[in-house]
RNA sequence: ACUUCCGUAGCUCAGCGGAAUAGAGCAUCCCACUUCUAAUGGGACGGUCGCAGGUUCGAUUCCUGCCGGAAGUACCA
């Protein structure tokens, strides 16, 4: 039981014995005490005053003489107005750090048989480019709030939607027909997902020159756009794909190998993984049933010209094309086709989908649709909705060539993280293998922190030179003091130094404050699950790790003091580290025992 | 035009189930290395919490309106 919880249960007691008032523990509103004050915590009594006709001064000195009578976690308060300022017992702060220590998997919840059955969707690539900052920021976030579910007792299911089928495709199958023919990654020497992403660059190129040769002829520009002799042949090449066609499958399957084999090596160097892909070519057709059969039920209608739509003007949306008037499907139509082979596959209570915010309203249909459609959990799909990334000089746009693709954003961060590093001297006495392993861990740390730190609802400005900045709130702090307090620890067992009873050892105010944070952890891990928030946890890493520091450099840890001071000392090192490398694995985030 | 989200210090961001003088980091300035990793710690400077109303004993937090920014309202994905 926490001490806010202890707190909360005997203000409840207080209050119910004091005025005869209902009021539950959760009633009960408690704050940190403000540094001016003395005291632990902070018992919010205006809620009571009224009731109790009373000054808020009486009722907190009355609820204060109530817990040092009859709660032996309170040693002392002080009344200011309606605040009730309490102190608890010192050394009751030390079994709360022994009950922490002795707590298996701390923080974590194991899943059960029963547990709930969460499928995260992240990462939805399109085969046609590599992956950028936009993706690297969807791919952690989806990574890392799979990781808080099943801290939280979740059973999770990873998984990834491969948008592998379509128009743009076929763009890039073309351009390599025309300009590249015989060209493998091999021999351009390049992954395949960049290869690929060249010849979609390259048919734009010829495309657009052939949209203004047409308009110069006085073509109209939608006209020009429709009739260029390139589209036309993407359109017919989609037909022929769609048709399955040998020959154009046979060459589909090769860039998507490609294109795949690209993605693996980016998705294993960011640390992200799946438990289960779906390609759209395999769940397009799905969609284009269940749209059939929702047909039949009545919850969609056709129009004369053959199209078929949904009508949820009654939720307060608009009327959604479900398929084509040539009977084609369209994003919506593939969504539920995937939702349906899902089910099929899983009996999963819950569906969260981590997709960028431009597809709010995409979403809100999505789960209308599947409510209407009888699957369960429709209603209640959680569209994981993160912004923007922008950088300093402001958008990422394609076509102005400001994208900041995601391999070479990791080059970045890791040349940097060597540079820094061995520029301090950091990595003196490290052998080769050594250094790479620290830089690459020191580097991507940085770049997961920055894009997780910040709610992700927000747009947010990627600023690559401040996220190399290893001050401050960044992720190469957090993993330098873990570093360094291995290093505390390796001292300690180098002296034959053990962690001994500290007991009857009375913990200062930094002891106390880093006892507290520590004893934190579960309910951040828990509220984070809650809200499905990632940024909470690195905050609260970081508010341990500042908390951490300020107690270091307050005191000797492994020196010449009394064996149960020092032991207490160290004991709190040693948790704190594992706490830190516990939140950071929720972030996704690794550590580095030496740096 | 409509819908949704955002607007907190010079910059990047916390906080907001309402509650005591609004919190960090960066940047600027000062202090502390005979200390287990100074990639540190302490301090100063810096805010009419977009604006205006409302509810409340009390609003950065809840409600309404306005202003500013972003996104979405396709037989694109």
């Amino acid at each position: 039981m926490s001490i806010d919880n202890i707190i909360s249960d005997a203000v409840s007691r207080a209050v119910g014995s004091l005025y005869s008032l209902d009021c539950k523990p959760d009633d009960v509103v408690l704050q940190a005490t403000r540094k001016d004050f003395e005291g632990d915590t902070t018992v919010v009594v205006f809620p009571w005053v009224k009731a109790a006709r009373k000054s808020p001064v009486t009722v907190a000195t009355e609820i204060g003489d109530f817990l040092v009578e009859n709660e032996k976690a309170v040693k002392s308060y002080n009344a200011v107005g309606g605040f009730l300022n309490i102190v608890i017992e010192p050394l009751y702060w030390n079994s709360v750090l022994d009950h922490i220590t002795s707590t298996d998997n701390y923080g974590k919840i194991e899943a059960t048989e029963n547990s709930p059955l969460v499928m995260v969707e992240y990462s939805s690539p399109n085969t046609n480019k590599p992956l950028h900052l936009g993706h690297v920021r969807n791919n952690l976030l989806g990574y890392s709030l799979s990781q808080i579910l099943k801290a939280c007792g979740n059973r999770v299911i990873k998984t990834n939607i491969v948008n592998d089928r379509g128009i743009h495709i076929c763009k890039s199958m073309l351009a390599w027909k025309h300009w590249g023919e015989g060209i493998t990654p091999e021999k351009a020497g390049k992954k395949g997902d960049h290869l690929i992403g060249d010849f979609y660059v390259l048919f734009d190129k010829h495309y657009k020159a052939e949209v203004k040769e047409l308009m110069d002829k006085g073509m109209s520009e939608d006209e020009a756009k429709n009739q260029a002799p390139l589209m036309l042949e993407a359109r017919e090449m989609l037909r022929r794909w769609e048709q399955k066609d040998p020959e154009v499958r046979q060459l589909w399957e090769m860039m998507n190998s490609w294109v795949y084999a690209g993605f693996d090596a980016t998705y294993c160097r960011l640390g992200v993984d799946f438990d289960k892909i779906y390609y759209e070519s395999d769940t397009y057709l799905e969609g284009k049933e269940k749209v059939l059969e929702g047909l039949e039920k009545g919850i969609m209608y056709r129009r004369e010209d053959g199209s078929v739509w949904a009508d949820l003007t009654d939720a307060g949306l608009d009327h959604k094309l479900l398929l084509r008037s040539d009977g084609t499907s369209v994003y919506m139509t593939q969504d539920i086709g995937t939702a349906k082979l899902r089910y099929q596959d899983y009996p999963i209570d819950k569906m969260i989908y981590v997709v960028g915010n431009e597809q709010n309203y995409h979403f809100q249909v999505l789960s209308l649709l599947l409510d209407r459609l009888g699957f369960k959990w429709g209603k209640d799909l959680v569209h994981f909705s993160y912004g923007m990334v922008e950088l300093p000089e402001g958008k990422m746009k394609s076509r102005e060539g400001t994208v900041v693709d995601a391999d070479d954003l990791m080059d970045e961060m890791v040349n940097t993280a060597r540079s820094v590093s061995s520029d301090l001297g950091k990595l003196d006495g490290l052998s080769t293998e050594e250094i790479e392993k620290v830089c690459e861990t020191i580097g991507l740390g940085a770049l997961k922190y920055f894009l997780l730190k910040v709610d992700p609802r927000k747009n947010m400005t990627f600023n690559p030179k401040e996220s190399i900045d290893f001050n401050g709130n960044t992720g190469p702090f957090i993993q330098y003091t873990y570093a360094r307090i291995c290093s505390v620890m390796r001292r300690a067992t180098d002296a034959g130094m053990t962690i001994g009873d500290y007991s009857q050892v009375i913990p200062g105010p930094r002891e106390t404050a880093l006892i507290k944070r520590l004893a934190d952890y579960p309910a951040v891990v828990a509220q984070a699950g809650n809200e499905y928030s990632p940024a909470q946890v690195a905050n609260y890493v970081y508010d341990l790790v500042k908390t951490y520091n300020q107690f270091y450099h307050d005191c000797s840890i492994t020196g010449e003091a009394d064996e149960a001071v020092r032991s207490l000392r160290l004991r709190l090192s040693d948790q704190t580290a594992r706490v830190i490398a516990s939140a950071l694995d929720l972030l996704g985030i690794g550590v580095v025992q030496r740096m």
